[in-house]
DNA sequence: TCCCTGTAGGGAAAAGCCCGGG
DNA sequence: TCCCGGGCTTTTCCCTACAGGG
C-alpha cells in the first residue's frame, strides 16, 4: 500500500521534473569508440560517463577503437549507424531517469539520502547539513515521506560505490574538521613557499619539478572543490556545501534547464585532467547534459584519476596456485581461487541455506530474497534489483542493440543473444540429447526435449503395464531418464 | 518443435580501501 | 615512516537457467 503510494507520489514527481532530471546523453561517436561489449552489474555502458567509478581516457578508448579486427571494427560501424538513429538514442529516451524507492526495512539498501544527480537549485542552495540528511535517513514506509525523499538514481552510476563513497567523504570531513584549520595554515605557508619557488623556476631538479607537478595537479583539484583559498590548499578538503559554490560549478549549473552546447574545457579554470577529459566528453554535446552534476564528478581526481593511470604496469601474478597453475597478483584471490578446487564454500545464506565461496556473491544472493528493488524503470515501471537488468531491461525499450551479428549484421541486446543467434549460421548445436543426438542451440530446449523422452518412454512403460505380459517396471524420472 | 527475446541470478576475478606488522 | 600483505568489500564480466511468445 505504501509503496504503491510511493510510487504514485513519485510518478507524479517525475511527471513534473522530468526535464529537470537527465542523465549525461553521450555523443554518438563515443558509443563507438569505447567498447559495447560492457554490460555491467553497475548498469555502466559507457564508463567515461561515470565519473565515480570508472573514468577511463576518452583518447585511449578512440585508440583502442583504431586497433579493433576488421570484424569487430565492422560491427561497431553498424552500431555507429545504429546510435545515430534518433529512435534508438543511446543510452535512454531524453526523459529517461529511474527513480529509487526509500526503504530502510530490510536492511540491504540504506535510505538513500541524495541523489547522485544535483538539481541545479542544489547548486546555488548548498548541499543539506550531514546532520539533516542522517534525519532523513530514517524515513520509513510507515509514514508519507516529504517530497524530497524520492530521489533519481542513473542506473549506469554503481550507487553502493557512491554512497560508500559519499559515507567516506562525510566522515573523514568529521574527523578533519578540527585538522583542517592547522592544514589550512600548512598549505598557506606552502602556497607562499610554492610561490616563491616558481619565481625562479630554472633551478629546480627534476624531482623538485615532479613535486610542484604533484601540487599543482592537487590544486587544481582543490580549486575545483572549493572556492576559498584557504581550503583550495588543504587536499583534505571536503566541504559539500562549499563545493558547491565553485564557479567552474556555477559556471555549468547556470546552463540549466537546456544550455545547447556545454562549455569547453578551456573556459572552465582550474580542472584536473580526469576532470578535463570529462568536460572534453561533455563537449559537443547536445543538452541537456550539464542540467545535472554529478557529485562524483567533483571527486574524480580522487577516484578517477586513479583509473586514469594508463601508464600503470600490469600487476605481476606471483600467486600461483598448485592445482591449476593460474596465477594472481593479491593472495587472497588465490585463497578465493583455491576454494574451486577445495569445493569449499564458507558463506552461507541464513535464509536458504545456498553456499558460496565469496562473500560479496552472499550479499548479492541475499537481495533475492527480499523484495528491494531500487531500479525502476521509468517508461513501464517494471522495478529491478540489478543495476545492470534495469540498464538491459532499458535496451528493450531505447532499441539499443550493441551486439551486432557478424553474419547477417542483425543486432542483439545480449552478447549471448547474438552468441546463440550464431548457431543459426553456423549450425552449430552444442546442447545434444543423449537419448537420440539430435542437437540444440538452447540448454532450455533440450531440457524441454529430454521431457519428451521422458514421457514417451513413461507413457511406453505405462502401456507395457496394463499389456498383458508386461514386465511391470515403473516409469523412470526425467532425471533418470536424462542421466 | 524450435527460435527469439527478456529476466533473474550465480561464478569468478580484479581492484579499492583499510589496517597492522615488520 | 614506509612497505607489504591480509582482510574486507565492491565492481565487473561472463555465464546459465528459464519463461513466454511467435
Amino acid at each position: 500500500m505504501e509503496q504503491r503510494l510511493y510510487r504514485s507520489l513519485a510518478m507524479e514527481i517525475l511527471r513534473e521534473e522530468k526535464d529537470m532530471y537527465r542523465p549525461y546523453l553521450p555523443d554518438p561517436k563515443t558509443e563507438t569508440a569505447t567498447s559495447p561489449h560492457s554490460t555491467s552489474d553497475s548498469g555502466l555502458e559507457d564508463p567515461s560517463i561515470s565519473p565515480a567509478s570508472s573514468c577511463t581516457d576518452y583518447k585511449s578508448d578512440v585508440e583502442f577503437s583504431l586497433s579493433l579486427p576488421q570484424s569487430e571494427a565492422s560491427a561497431f560501424s553498424k552500431i555507429q549507424k545504429l546510435s545515430l538513429n534518433a529512435e534508438s538514442r543511446y543510452p535512454f529516451p531524453p526523459t529517461a531517469m529511474p527513480i529509487m524507492f526509500p526503504n530502510s526495512g530490510l536492511g540491504y539498501f540504506p535510505t538513500f539520502p541524495m541523489s547522485p544527480w544535483i538539481p541545479a537549485d542544489t547548486l546555488s542552495k548548498g548541499f543539506p547539513s550531514m546532520s539533516a540528511m542522517t534525519s532523513r535517513s530514517d524515513v520509513g514506509l510507515r509514514e508519507v515521506p516529504p517530497e524530497d525523499v524520492f530521489y533519481r538514481v542513473d542506473p549506469r552510476v554503481p550507487f553502493t560505490n557512491y554512497f560508500m563513497n559519499l559515507t567516506k567523504l562525510l566522515k573523514k570531513d568529521e574527523k578533519s574538521s578540527e585538522a583542517s584549520h592547522k592544514e589550512c595554515d600548512r598549505y598557506e605557508t606552502l602556497s607562499r613557499e610554492e610561490s616563491d619557488c616558481h619565481s625562479d623556476e630554472e633551478e629546480m631538479t627534476p624531482k623538485e619539478e615532479d613535486e610542484n607537478e604533484r601540487q599543482a595537479s592537487t590544486n587544481q583539484t582543490d580549486d575545483l572543490k572549493s572556492p576559498t583559498p584557504h581550503s583550495t590548499r588543504n587536499p583534505d578538503y571536503r566541504n559539500m556545501s562549499a563545493l558547491m559554490t565553485n564557479p567552474a560549478l556555477l559556471c555549468l549549473s547556470q546552463m540549466h534547464p537546456y544550455p545547447s552546447k556545454v562549455p569547453s574545457a578551456e573556459s572552465l579554470p582550474h580542472l584536473s585532467s580526469a576532470q578535463t577529459s570529462m568536460i572534453q566528453l561533455m563537449s559537443g554535446m547536445s543538452a541537456p547534459s550539464a542540467a545535472l552534476i554529478h557529485p562524483a564528478f567533483l571527486h574524480m581526481s580522487a577516484l578517477g584519476q586513479k583509473r586514469l593511470n594508463q601508464e600503470k604496469p600490469p600487476p605481476v601474478k606471483k600467486y600461483k596456485c598448485d592445482v591449476c597453475g593460474k596465477a594472481f597478483s593479491r593472495s587472497n584471490t588465490l585463497v578465493t581461487h583455491k576454494r574451486i578446487h577445495t569445493g569449499d564454500k564458507p558463506f552461507k545464506c541464513e535464509i536458504c541455506g545456498r553456499a558460496f565461496r565469496q562473500p560479496g556473491n552472499l550479499t548479492r544472493h541475499r537481495l533475492t530474497h527480499t523484495t528491494v528493488k531500487p531500479y525502476v524503470c521509468p517508461t513501464c515501471n517494471k522495478a529491478f534489483n540489478r543495476a545492470s537488468n534495469l540498464h538491459t531491461h532499458m535496451r528493450t525499450h531505447t532499441n539499443y542493440r550493441p551486439f551486432i551479428c557478424p553474419y547477417c549484421g542483425k543486432g542483439f541486446h545480449q552478447k549471448i543473444d547474438m552468441k546463440i543467434h550464431c548457431y543459426t549460421h553456423t549450425g552449430e548445436r552444442p546442447h545434444r540429447c543423449d537419448i537420440c543426438g539430435k542437437g540444440f542451440t538452447l540448454a532450455s530446449t533440450l531440457n524441454t526435449h529430454r521431457r519428451i523422452h521422458a514421457e514417451q518412454r513413461g507413457f511406453t512403460l505405462m502401456e507395457g503395464e496394463i499389456s498383458p505380459g508386461g514386465s511391470g517396471h515403473t516409469a523412470p524420472s526425467a532425471t533418470q531418464v536424462s542421466s
